[in-house]
This record gives C-alpha cells, sequence and structure tokens, in this order.
DNA sequence: CGCGACAGGATTGTATACAATGTTGTCCCG
DNA sequence: CGGGACAACATTGTATACAATCCTGTCGCG
C-alpha cells in the first residue's frame, strides 16, 4: 500500500481534507462516483479511513451517501440551491455587521490578502482556485465577528454553494465578485456596521442572480427528467 | 452478541437516534463517557457501528471525540452557550415569519399536539420529555416553513440546547415555554408574521435569560478552574 | 514519605476478512 | 430479434483481529 502525497493523516481529516478541496476547485463534479478502494488507494489509507472522510462529508452535504450504493459528489437541486442562499442571506449579513463592530487592522490585511489571491487566481485562468478564494473570504468575515458557530455555518454554506456555482452559473454572468469584496472591506475597516450589512446583502443577491435557477421548484435532476423521454 | 432493543440498524442511524434521545431527555449528563464496546453492547452491535454513531453525533456537537481518548457528551461552555443561542435569534424569528405565511390546519393542529404533550410529561413530572417536546416545537415550525436547510440548522441548535439547558439552567426561573409557545401557535394561526417573528424573538431572549451565563466569557470548565486550585 | 519511572491493563485506531447487496453481462426462451 | 431470469462480478456493510496509545497502579529510589 502506497503512502500517498502527504504524511500520516489524523483519522481521515486529511482524506476529506483533499476531497472537500477537490470539489470546491470543481476538480470534481456534481455526480462523480467516489469508490472507496479507489480513493483509499490514491491517498495510501485502507476504506476504514475513507469511510469516516465520506461520512463527515455527507454530514457537510458535500457528497451524497448512497446505502449499498456508494458516495457521490452531491448535486445540489435548485430548490436546495434556493434553500443555501437564503440562509447565507440570514446569516451572513448581520455576521458582516458584528464583523465590522471589531474589525482589526490586521483583519483588513487578511482579506486583502484573500482578494489579491483571488485576482491573481483569475489572471491565471485558475477559475477553481478563484472560486475558492472568494469563499475563503467570506469565512474570513464570520471569523472576525468572532461567532464560531455561525462561523461554521457559514463555512458548510459557501462549500455548499460551491458546487451549487458548478452546477448552475450561467456564464454570461461573470461573477466578478472582486468590487464587491472589496466595498465590503472598505466598509469593514470603517467599522460601518449597517454599510457591511447592506453590502453582503447585496453582494448575495448579485450571486443568485448569476445563477440558473428557473427550473420548476424543487424538481430533482434525475435521469427520467435530464433526457426528456 | 445480542440483538439488542431494536431491529436492524440502517448503518449506525438507530445508535445514534437513541444516544440523541437520551442527551436530548438528560438520560445521560454532559461529560459522560461513552465507551465503544459497551454502546457496542448495549445496543447489540459491533463497534465498527457505534463509531459511525459517535462520529454523526460528534458533527452535531452533541458529542465531543478525543483522539486516542473516547468519546464523551459534550459540555459546551458558556461562550458555546451564548454562541448558539446568538445564532438562533439569528435563524428562528425570521424562519417563524415565514412560517405564518404558510400555516394550515393541520399544521397548527400538530402544533398544538406538541403543547399537549409538553403540558402531559410536565404534569407527569418527566422533565426530560417535556423538553424534548419543547425542541420538537420549534423544530415543526421549521418545518412549516419549508426551509429543510435551516430547519437542519434549527434541529442541531435545539439539540446543542439541551445540552446548555442541561448544564446552565438555574432552576429558579421556571422554564415554563407552554405561555410562549401557545401564543406562537396562535400567531402562526393567524399569519400573523410580524407577530410571530416578535414572539420568537421574545421567547429566545426569555430562553437565554433563564440560564446561568454570567462567568467570565470563552472560559472552559477546566478541572484547575472547577476546583479553583 | 514523596516523586518519578515503568509495566500491566484497558481502550481506541486501523486494517482486513467475510457477508450482503447491487450491477451488469449473458443466455435461453418466446 | 426482444425480453426476462440468472449468474458472475464489483462494491459496499459489518465484524473482528491486531497495533498504537493512554490511563493507572505499583515499585524503587532519593
Amino acid at each position: 500500500m502506497d503512502d500517498g502525497p502527504f504524511m500520516k493523516s489524523g483519522s481521515g481529516d486529511e482524506v476529506a481534507e483533499q476531497l472537500a478541496l477537490a470539489i470546491h476547485e470543481h476538480r470534481l463534479a456534481p455526480g462523480t462516483k467516489l469508490n472507496e478502494d479507489e480513493v483509499g488507494e490514491i491517498y495510501g489509507v485502507s476504506r476504514t479511513i475513507v469511510r469516516t472522510a465520506l461520512q463527515r462529508l455527507s454530514h457537510d452535504r458535500l457528497i451524497t451517501l448512497r446505502r449499498n450504493r456508494g458516495a457521490f459528489v452531491a448535486q445540489p437541486t435548485i430548490r436546495e440551491a434556493r434553500e443555501v442562499f437564503e440562509a447565507r442571506a440570514l446569516l451572513e449579513p448581520r455576521t458582516a455587521r458584528s464583523a465590522a463592530e471589531r474589525t482589526t487592522p490586521a483583519d483588513v490585511a487578511r482579506l486583502q490578502a484573500h482578494i489579491d489571491e483571488e485576482h491573481r487566481a483569475v489572471a491565471a485562468g485558475n477559475a477553481g482556485l478563484a472560486l475558492r478564494q472568494s469563499g475563503l473570504f467570506h469565512l474570513e468575515i464570520a471569523r472576525i465577528a468572532d461567532q464560531d458557530t455561525i462561523a461554521e455555518f457559514i463555512a458548510q454554506l459557501v462549500a455548499r454553494s460551491s458546487l451549487i456555482i458548478a452546477l448552475y452559473w450561467q456564464r454570461r454572468n461573470a461573477l466578478c465578485e472582486s468590487h464587491a469584496h472589496h466595498a465590503l472591506v472598505h466598509a469593514l475597516a470603517e467599522r460601518d456596521g449597517d454599510r457591511a450589512d447592506e453590502l453582503m446583502k447585496g453582494h448575495l443577491l448579485d450571486l443568485v442572480s448569476s445563477l440558473d435557477l428557473r427550473h420548476l421548484p424543487s424538481a430533482p435532476r434525475s435521469l427520467r427528467e435530464a433526457l426528456g423521454a
């Protein structure tokens, strides 16, 4: 059994991390089957470890576990997509407001670093990395607000958003988030809670409107429907 | 190996359910160690199954997994307690508002049933069951709002609240939630979203104020501190 | 008598073997 | 030639064996 690309993982944490990253960066497409043996071989661990990793990701809704059938990269339905962004709309603006009240210069620097990374990724044509940086930006704000519980919810929602974008993003709308993010940093730096709240709300609305969620609500993308027989 | 108190469990689901119920009803106190062999014997399954159940509960923050040390019923810190109720304050009022717009008579009946069950449990002196019914009431509202994603967050927060109440509830304040719940049902039945939002907000504030969270913020209840050496 | 090293036992972490289940290709029959 | 039963295979579900780690009680030394 090969040692794989990294050293000792603490009980599947590393495997889950790697898989989550791959999903986040759209290297693993929604619907992809994750064979336990295969994943295990790739990372040089036994199925036991792979299994715990898959379970964790399943709980985060990044993959779907189907009994006796295996693990698949999740395919959020349109309804689920809506719900995720509604949840974000409930959590993030208020969190950004809280963050504004306690943003330090160091925080501003960190946020700016994320934006820079994102720019660089876009320039390099690495859309996956750019998307991930964009997600980390949102997460960083939750962290600044010093609300671990809410931050964890947001982390999960951001991760799921990545899948949603993979499925429903309509190209014509370039999701050029840089401006929105930059404005947010400005508001935070000035400790303008009202403005941060407002900006975040608008930013999330922009995000949703860059998606194509026009199908009938709550229609799971089934094979029958996809092939329109 | 004994078959245990129930039939075929689908990969630890049943075990997790049972343990969660026990925690919810305060039959398992915070800090209790959950020995894998022991739990396995009780439910007639192997450690493999127990392990998956423990992992799931760990993700829900109902138990804490400490590497090489085992699983323990979680002991939310005061800080965590505050955060959980802040998250609920962010999610539940708006959810109750949404629910109000789509509450059907059948929903009202279901909610009333929860309240009745709660009353009955209180009358029977079964505080654990009463607490559980109270939690289910909140969950039912999220369900009525037809927002599965948010409902799941609320479910987790309600479960954690149960642990928090176990740790920090001060007896003098009888957490007599019946009135608040009854008023909420009334608002929902009348489809009064504004009032539902307001009532839920107040209800959650009452809940928090019935707790004793006066310690220094973010101070984990360590042994050193508990014994004041 | 107190304190630290050490060893035994208990418990968790990981891998693997076996059972159960689902999938798919093939063959036979209409 | 089409369709359904069946069998071989692949994959996941579960149990168990072994390794690694931690806790605890004991012993010896200062």
